[in-house]
DNA sequence: TTGTTAATTAATAAAAAGGTTAACTACTGG
DNA sequence: CCAGTAGTTAACCTTTTTATTAATTAACAA
C-alpha cells in the first residue's frame, strides 16, 4: 500500500532513534554513521539501518569520503515536513477554536 | 520500552488511517464509529482499535450514547502535539537556515 | 423474551519493524 | 598482497502491528 511520500517522513520520523539521528545531523551538522550510535548503543547494523529508511525518506543524504559515508540533513526534505505539520497544524487550531468554544457553551 | 507521551501521539498520527480518523472528527465533529469508515472500507473492529489507539495517545475522547459511542477530537491532545512539533520545527528551522546559508558558501 | 443494531473484545493469522551476528565490500597503510 | 577499519548487506529471530472472522456486550423495540 503506497503511502504518500509526506507521511513516510512523518513516520520515519514518530521513531526515537530516527528522530535523535536527524536532531543530531541538524545540530551538529555532517557526521559519519559511526558517530550516530545513541547513547544506549544499538549495533552499527541497526542504525545503518535508520539511516537507509531516512534517506529513502528524503530526510538525510550521504556523501562518501575514502572509507566514511558522510550524513547529513537535507533541508528540502525537512522543509516540507515543516511546512506540511505547520499546514496542518493550521487546519487543526482553526477547528480546535470552534471546538473549544463549542465547550465553552456547553458549560455554561 | 517506554515512549515518551508526545512521541506515543505523534506515532499514533503518522498512520494514514488514523490520520484521517482524526481530520473527520476535527472537521467534522462528533462521530459515531460507525461513521469513521474510510473510504476503501476496512472492518468495523479494524477501526475499534485504531479509535482505541488514539485514546490511549490521549488525541480523541468517547461518549456513550444509548448503543452509540461518540468520538471527538481532543483539543488538549491535539493542542500538544501542535505545540511540539512547532517548536521542533523551530528548531529545525534555525539550523535549515544555517544549514542552507552553508550550502550557498560551497555553491559559490 | 426475542430479535436487531452498534460496537467492542477474543482468537488467530499475516506482515512489518527492528535488532543481532556473520559475511561481505571497499578503502587505506604497511 | 595483507591486515585493519568503516560501513553495509544477508540471514535470521523476536516483537509489534494490524487485519480478519467469530463471539460477546449492551441498548432498545416489538
Amino acid at each position: 500500500m503506497g503511502m504518500t511520500p509526506i507521511l513516510k517522513s512523518f513516520a520515519a520520523l514518530s521513531d526515537e532513534t530516527r528522530l535523535s539521528i536527524v536532531d543530531q545531523l541538524i545540530s551538529q551538522g555532517e557526521l559519519p554513521a559511526g558517530d550516530l550510535a545513541p547513547g544506549a548503543g544499538i549495533s552499527a547494523p541497526a542504525i545503518s539501518r535508520h539511516l537507509k529508511v531516512l534517506r529513502e525518506a528524503g530526510l538525510i543524504s550521504q556523501r562518501a569520503e575514502g572509507t566514511r559515508r558522510l550524513y547529513s540533513a537535507r533541508p528540502e526534505g525537512l522543509r516540507m515536513i515543516a511546512e506540511w505539520t505547520q499546514s496542518r497544524r493550521a487546519f487543526w487550531e482553526r477547528s480546535l477554536d470552534r471546538l473549544e468554544a463549542a465547550l465553552m457553551e456547553d458549560d455554561a
